[in-house]
RNA sequence: GCGGGCGUGAUGGAAUGGUAGACAUAUCGGACUUAAAAUCCGAAGGGCUUACGCCCGUGUGGGUUCGAGUCCCACCGCCCGCACCA
């Protein structure tokens, strides 16, 4: 049982509480079925927010880190949560991160690691690169100062190189929610296309496209290449407004939203090159800013009429739009829309060079690249939108990558008796950059291989990669090497990991390269190589946000407990408030609750039962205090009721002895289906019903304390302090927690009589008892009496009578 | 922009294609109390009707079906991800 480990940010979050009492429920469930349960917690210890805070106030990312992490498991432990502390590691820890340096280096023995040169966002004042989320409208966040891209050579995971398997695999991940299963599917993006070179007019060789639409041949009108494509380059020396946009380009903002949503702009180049079918004819070869170099071979043919963006390009530069292809019966050219149909629908091509006429465009795709291939015009080439993984980070607080650059062996791998390689203590973030890089002496070493003066590599790894194989490290975490054998068998894979959607490509990804590369490695079994069984991905906490406006109209926000909302104002001042509708918890909006002082006012029984009722856990919650006040309430109700029970008569005669037992089986069934299916919020709801049962209930003492016993069992994963309160009231036997798990009896839900509903024309329009054995006809026979079924009839015969058994009647007049 | 998801009373939500609104909050009424709080009991989607009952109703508009909150198509709104946040 694992949920995803927690970032130290130094304080729990009601989400972490909402989390982690899920996966305990789990747990706890799971203990009573005698399941041997490893339920284990750690620190996602490395990042970015530690070196902030040396920045801001500083102190060392270490001591920020490591004090946090106590902070933060003092604040989990009142939670009681099953958890087995004895394997707690943070990814900070030198004997993690040196295990996961073996990792690395073994992974780079099997050729799964590589370097090359790739683009970073570069800080020009700061002297320093910046993570995507430091870089906002194209500034530097602390500098303001224009960001520029870098080229850096960087090292690399080889996860393209498991693609197909990585695709495949997600076929065999039922468990999984298929949502998930989709996006990683598309994330990998498999597609079939080819690779057509074009021949260069000036006789300068040629410019090599991807295409998965070659069909469209004909409307090719323009190439574009990416602004760091070699062509581009080329030009640059020589072409001071080539120049000027290629500049101008390096100072975009690189992740893929901002290119998408960015202008597409161009500059033509003055080449030209032949269009492969069409003798004679010549396309102009333009830069463009939304063409990837990452991506198939960094150029593209435009095809306007069949590509809203190409259309929109060529519109703007005044290029030829020209049809491949017309609705059948429509011969009509593009005008200001492009003509995209689905490719199962059928188009008419445009006397089309491999001779097809009316045919679907996937078709037309196949035969074209079937087409190209016989005359060598192009290849067929299965392309992946999943690029490999850039593992680099010239930061100081992550995991050093254990490589030594020697002038004369090169780039040469650290031995792995001197691993750990560690960080030093003795660094400074007064001045932005890698304190790494200006370290005194921490660079120089010798050359594992050959001895002489070297450097010591001094970039750090993502702190993606620590994340990767954490999960396969709590089953041996004292271990010598990054995992032991006989404990990775035992126990992988996780039976359930629970976290957040938002984890939904990245992480799952790169944790599920990790274990085939750790297979690949000797590090994980075969069967290991999909490490999470059964993910489930649970939703936000939520809260209002209480806000009023100071002199300028600014937004002003304030803390749940210091406004009133009843009165809608705030508690100090008086001020009229603005309530919010509900939105992520966020610091800066202050709608934040703290655990800890739910904890304090209710007792962490209550924190966990309100985070798992009401809401479907996949499903966003919002905390409100009423919510909170209610759960407290609940829960006091049962410990009197179990109070009330142990002072009754234990001879008298009760009555409804078996009316409590079929309502005790029938909730056993109803929470245990719950739990199984992860539907805590309905499996509480069944739990109120029966509390409330149980309270009217007349039945002797032996009924009674049997349905309390059982309802403190149920209760348990939820609530295990009041659970173990109830059961050590009633005389129970050593702890609930460790009792069996109750067992529903099957005899006990059948109901003799069922109540089914009787629709005309698909509307109720009454209802009948009936035994629940009873056949169709004898059903049909009865609801045709019904005096809602005459009244309708009035006389005539019914069209059709539809009988489910056991749920509904319908009659269509 | 692209990929994925979600949308049901005043509110959080329930509902293997089969009685829409379980359970809970807030609200209202009642009991208890000198009173209040706490606790307990009860009412309640909207509209029309003295009543029996009828009509409307799951973001919007279409479709499939004996029957749609649920399946399909289009649109609107919100949320997640987009590769250096974790």
């Amino acid at each position: 049982m694992l949920e995803m480990f927690p970032y130290p940010s130094g304080r729990i979050h009601i989400g972490h509480v909402r989390n982690y009492t899920m996966g305990d429920v789990v747990a706890r469930y799971k203990i009573s079925n005698g399941f041997n349960v490893l339920h284990p917690m750690g620190w996602d210890a490395f990042g970015m927010p530690a070196e902030n805070a040396a920045m801001a106030s500083g102190g060392h990312p270490k001591e920020w880190t490591y004090s946090n992490i106590a902070d933060m498991r003092g604040q989990m432990k009142p939670l009681g949560l099953s958890i087995d502390w004895s394997r707690e590691f943070a990814t900070c820890d030198p004997e993690y991160y040196g295990q996961q340096q073996a990792l690395f280096l073994d992974m780079l023995e099997a050729g799964l690691v590589y370097r090359k040169s790739a683009v970073v966002n570069w800080d020009p004042v700061d002297m320093t690169v910046l993570a995507n989320e430091q870089v906002i409208d194209g500034k530097g966040w602390r500098s303001g100062a224009d960001v520029e891209k870098r080229e850096l050579t960087q090292w690399f995971f080889k996860i393209s190189d498991m693609a197909e398997d990585l695709l495949d695999s997600l076929d065999g991940l039922e468990n999984w929610p298929a949502k998930v299963r989709l996006m990683q599917e598309n994330w990998i993006g498999k597609s079939r296309g080819i690779e057509i070179p074009f021949e260069r007019t000036d006789g300068d060789g040629k410019i090599v496209c991807y295409s998965t639409r070659p069909d469209t041949m004909r409307g090719a009108t323009f190439l574009a290449v990416a602004p760091d494509h070699p062509v581009s380059k080329a030009l640059e020396a020589s072409r001071p407004d080539l120049a000027a946009f290629i500049d101008e380009c390096r100072k975009m903002d690189t992740t893929e939203a901002a290119m998408e949503k960015a202008e597409k702009k161009g500059i033509d180049t003055g080449i030209r090159v032949k269009h492969p079918t069409e003798s004679g004819k010549e396309i102009p070869v333009w830069i463009g800013n939304f063409v990837l170099m990452d991506y198939g071979t960094g150029a593209v043919f435009g095809c306007p009429a069949h590509d809203q963006r190409d259309l929109d390009f060529a519109r703007k530069y005044d290029l030829e739009v020209r049809n491949a292809f017309y609705m059948p019966g429509q011969e009509v050219e593009v005008g200001t829309e492009a003509l995209v149909p689905v490719k199962t629908e059928t188009v008419a091509y445009i006397d089309h060079f491999a001779g097809i006429g009316e045919t679907s465009s996937q078709q037309g795709i196949d035969a074209t690249i079937d087409y190209f291939e016989e005359h060598g015009l192009g290849q067929g080439q299965t392309q992946y939108r999943l690029r490999d993984w850039g593992l680099s980070r010239q930061r100081y607080w992550g995991c050093p990558i254990p490589v030594v650059h020697c002038d004369t062996c090169g780039v040469v791998p650290e031995k792995k008796e001197n691993l750990p390689v560690e960080l030093p203590d003795d660094v400074s973030f007064d001045i932005p950059g890698n304190p790494l890089d200006r370290h005194p002496s921490w660079r120089q070493v010798p050359c594992p291989k050959c001895g002489n003066a070297a450097r010591r590599e001094t970039d750090t790894m993502d702190t993606f990669v620590d994340s990767s194989w954490y999960y396969a490290r709590f089953t041996a975490p004292r271990a010598e090497t990054p995992t032991e054998k006989a404990d990775a068998e035992y126990w992988m894979n996780v039976d359930q990991y629970i976290g957040g959607i938002e984890h939904a490509i990245l992480h799952l990804l790169y944790s599920r390269f990790f274990a085939r590369a750790m297979h690949v490695t000797g590090h994980l079994p075969k069967s290991a190589s999909e490490p999470f069984k059964a993910l489930f991905t649970q939703g936000m906490v939520t809260h209002e946000i209480y806000q009023t406006r100071d002199d300028k109209g600014r937004p002003v926000y304030h803390l749940p407990e210091d406004v009133d909302r009843a009165a809608k104002v705030v508690k100090a001042t008086g001020e009229a408030l603005e309530i919010i509708p509900s939105a992520k918890m966020s610091k800066s909006k202050k709608n934040v609750v703290d655990p800890v002082t739910i904890i304090e006012t209710y007792g962490a029984d209550t924190a966990r039962w309100f985070v798992l009722s009401d809401s479907p856990p996949e499903r966003d919650v919002e905390w409100t205090a009423s919510g909170a006040e209610a759960a407290y309430k609940h829960l006091g109700r049962v410990w009197s009721l179990c109070d009330r029970i142990g002072a009754m008569d234990k001879d008298a005669a009760g009555q409804g002895d078996d009316d409590l037992m079929r309502a005790m089986h029938r909730c056993i069934h109803d929470v245990t289906m719950g739990i199984e299916s992860f539907g805590f919020n309905a499996a509480i709801a069944k739990l109120y019903a029966f509390t409330a049962t149980l309270q009217k209930s007349k039945a002797g003492h032996a009924a009674q304390r049997q349905a309390i016993m059982t309802l403190a069992q149920l209760m348990s994963p939820m609530t295990p302090h009041l659970a173990e309160d109830i059961w050590a009231h009633q005389g129970g036997e050593g702890f609930v927690a460790s009792a069996p798990w109750p067992v529903a009896d099957e005899a006990m839900l059948v109901d003799d009589t069922v109540t089914m509903p009787i629709q005309i024309n698909g509307k109720r329009r009454g209802e009948i008892d009936v035994a629940a054995d009873l056949d169709k006809g004898a059903i049909e026979e009865l609801a045709l009496a019904h005096e809602a079924v005459t009244r309708a009839l009035n006389g005539s015969t019914p069209k059709k009578v539809i009988v489910v058994p056991g749920r509904i009647i319908n009659v269509v007049v």
